[in-house]
DNA sequence: GGCCGGTACATTGTCGCCTT
DNA sequence: AAGGCGACAATGTACCGGCC
């Protein structure tokens, strides 16, 4: 199946107005990825089969899509939450997917109008960029193969911040109800990047993962945010942990 | 026989203490 | 300061007995 495709490095944000809307942080982990020095250009391809062309500024460590970014947000109607897939093809070109808020990846800034069967756009789904960092369950992707509702495909739970911020600990209800298996390590994924995460050795066999303080910090958890932690999982086994905050009021 | 309430036990989440 | 792990409280569930 997916094992004969060349795997191109990928790596994929979550997109946050407040911090993306002029320019994008390339995950630290994915710098190894890009040539060194880095070009002065890049370009990104498109949902809708369009090209935009964008700038590469390196800043401090850390590589920025900046000038050209916001016109690419725009174009494409960004909005908070929504998550986005890079996929580099090791000289300048980035194929970006759309993954809305339900979960499905969206074509948007089309070129021209192309005719989709449905059948051809949801196995774009499954087979394509989302094996990897989109892992639907099993009854998920049956029922998202048949419409298109507004439903999180992946399981998750919610948590905010605790004193004890060096460990994410992983509701039992959850990995019960999902019947999800878990690995020595994990990836959190949020609006800075990814970091990960080794599990923790608890008597009782919970599932706890550490590195969360990172987490915390790196996006100034207080105790009234909500932490949304979606869990993305091939074949039941997570690998990486989403991260969506809602920020409290108080 | 079916329903309801009480009790015991199991499971889970959080925190504290000790070690590194 | 960070990590390991046990203690304990909270919560959920199963079982049993009494009542209608």
């Amino acid at each position: 199946m997916a094992e004969n495709r060349v795997r191109f490095p990928r790596f994929f944000k979550v997109f946050l107005a407040e911090t993306a809307s002029e320019s994008l942080s390339i995950p630290l982990s994915f710098m190894e990825e890009l040539a060194d020095p880095l070009p002065p250009t890049a370009k990104l391809e498109g949902t809708g089969g369009r090209t935009w062309k964008v700038s590469l500024s390196k800043i401090r460590e850390g590589a920025y899509f900046t000038t050209g970014w916001s016109k690419f947000a725009e174009e494409h109607n960004l909005q908070s939450g929504e998550f986005l897939t890079f996929v580099y093809d090791g000289h300048r070109t980035f194929e970006v997917s759309i993954f809305g808020r339900s979960c499905c990846k969206e074509t948007r800034a089309v070129a021209e109008m192309v005719e989709l069967s449905e059948s051809e756009e949801v196995e774009e789904i499954s087979m394509d960029d989302a094996d990897d960092a989109l892992a639907f369950s099993d009854d998920q992707e049956m029922s998202d193969r048949n419409s298109n509702t507004d439903v999180i495909a992946n399981p998750s739970f919610d948590t905010n911040l605790k004193s004890r911020i060096y460990e994410l600990l992983i509701p039992a209800q959850t990995i019960y109800e999902h019947n999800l298996t878990f690995g020595r390590t994990v990836k959190y994924i949020d609006a800075e990047g990814i970091t990960s995460g080794e599990r923790g050795k608890w008597a009782d066999n919970r599932v706890c993962f550490k590195g969360w303080d990172r987490i915390c910090r790196r996006n100034r958890l207080k105790m009234n945010d909500t932490v949304t932690c979606e869990l993305l999982h091939t074949r039941k086994e997570v690998h990486s942990i989403r991260i969506h905050i809602t920020r409290g009021t108080a």
